[in-house]
Parts: C-alpha cells; sequence; structure tokens
DNA sequence: CTCCATACATAGTATTTCTATGTATACTAC
DNA sequence: GTAGTATACATAGAAATACTATGTATGGAG
C-alpha cells in the first residue's frame, strides 16, 4: 500500500478517470480503483465517501439514488463538466511532477 | 503551482533524490529543487526545514553545521543508507501509483 | 433467524502542511 | 555608519486533511 500522501495525492485523479469513463455507484467504484491498481489501491468505503462528497460539494460529480436489478438502493455519481476540466488539470499537474521526479532521480542515479 | 497534496507527495522524494547527488546545505537545495523542476515546485524556506527536520528524526539524513567560504554558517544535510533505502523505496511507489493512473487515464481515455 | 456481502454515511481523532513570523548576517550601495 | 537585499536557518500554530471506527440498511444464502 502506497504511503498516506501518494494515496491522498492519486485519489481524486483515479476517481476522476474512473467517473470519466462513465456513470457509476460509489461501491463499484472502490472495486474499479482495485482493479485498475491490480490490487495496489485497497480504499475502504470510509475513505472513498468523504471524497465523493467533497468533489460532489466543488461541482465536480453529481450523484443520485438509483436502484440495483436486486432493489438495493445505490447512489450513482456522474462527472460534470467541470470535473472534466479538474480531471485534465491534474492530470497535467500530476505529469508535471513526475517529469520532475525522473529527471531528479536520472541526475541521482548519474551522481551515485 | 500543483496542488498541495502533490507538492506534499513528493517533498520527500525530491529531497532525497537531491541528496543522493551528495551533500548539500538546505538554501542550496531550494535551488535545486526549484532548477529541476523548472520553477514549478518554488518551495519557501519555512517549507522545506521542517520536512528536512523530519527526515532527520527519522533517521533518513544527517546533518552538521559547516561554513561557507564567506564565513556564512550553514546546515549541511546528507543522506544516511536507511536514506538511500527509502529513496529506492519511494521510487518504486511512486512509480506504482504512476503507473496505476497512466492505466487508468488510458481506459479513461478510450471510453470517453 | 443468522451471517455475509453489499451499500452508504460521518464524527472525530490524529496527523500534516506550510504560513507567518522570527533571528542572524554578509554584502552592496549610498 | 545605515539601509536594503539576499542568504540562511528556525518553528509555533492555525487550518486543513485523512481515514478509522462505528453506524445504519438490506438482499441473498443457508
Amino acid at each position: 500500500m502506497p504511503s498516506k500522501d501518494l494515496v491522498a495525492a492519486s485519489s481524486r485523479p483515479l476517481i476522476l478517470s474512473v467517473l470519466r469513463r462513465g456513470e457509476t455507484y460509489g461501491y463499484a467504484l472502490l472495486g474499479e480503483i482495485r482493479d485498475v491498481s491490480g490490487g495496489e489501491m485497497n480504499w475502504s468505503d470510509g475513505m472513498l465517501y468523504p471524497v465523493l462528497r467533497k468533489l460532489e460539494k466543488e461541482g465536480m460529480v453529481t450523484s443520485r439514488w438509483g436502484l440495483s436489478d436486486e432493489g438495493r438502493r445505490r447512489r450513482y455519481y456522474q462527472l460534470t463538466p467541470l470535473g472534466q476540466t479538474v480531471f485534465e488539470e491534474e492530470r497535467q499537474q500530476w505529469s508535471r511532477v513526475d517529469k520532475t521526479l525522473r529527471k531528479a532521480w536520472r541526475l541521482a542515479d548519474q551522481t551515485a
């Protein structure tokens, strides 16, 4: 499991990218994230919902209640246009930081 | 400037990578980080020193007082063996998270 | 009925971030 | 001498954040 600041830094970009693929509900989102990370990211629901709540509050996602085939209540989340924009921005930011780190590592490897 | 959780997530790997190139003092570290990030990371000294302090407390760096040519007092920092190990671990962790994100973005791009 | 998995919620503790503010001083310009 | 600037380090504490612990709810299986 990555360090908690890495989990924190990647949680929003991950959630936004899963939602970019289409509307989904919270519990399924957990599974998607576990899958795409090959098990590396194994979030609890108590971790996920506050982040979703905040994304909604900030206008990046919207939600609606729905029902599953078996009649279970589910809360479905969907990206908003703002969420789409933020998705791109965060991707750019992460990529810039990643580039910086890789450059630093290259320099470190050369010297050491 | 990246979001604060991205700054937080990358600060230690960046510092450790600069120190891996050799002992240096705090103020110069700031400059190195500004350079390697092309200005993207423009940390204040008040941001840097608490992180250095913590790294030292956790045994990843050691420090000593020295003097510059002009007589200025400087605190020099050096990576410890533990710091070397943590440097590698954090590089692995970051890379795994990065890989997960890029996979998620690829999937997101295919669907959208 | 009980248990389990599914599904969502959130208070609150613990932790973290980093700004604001501080001290110190070498050098430069006037 | 003095003022200003850059260099150099320090840290308290306010604000923000993370996420665990605990909660409710319920469909399905045994």
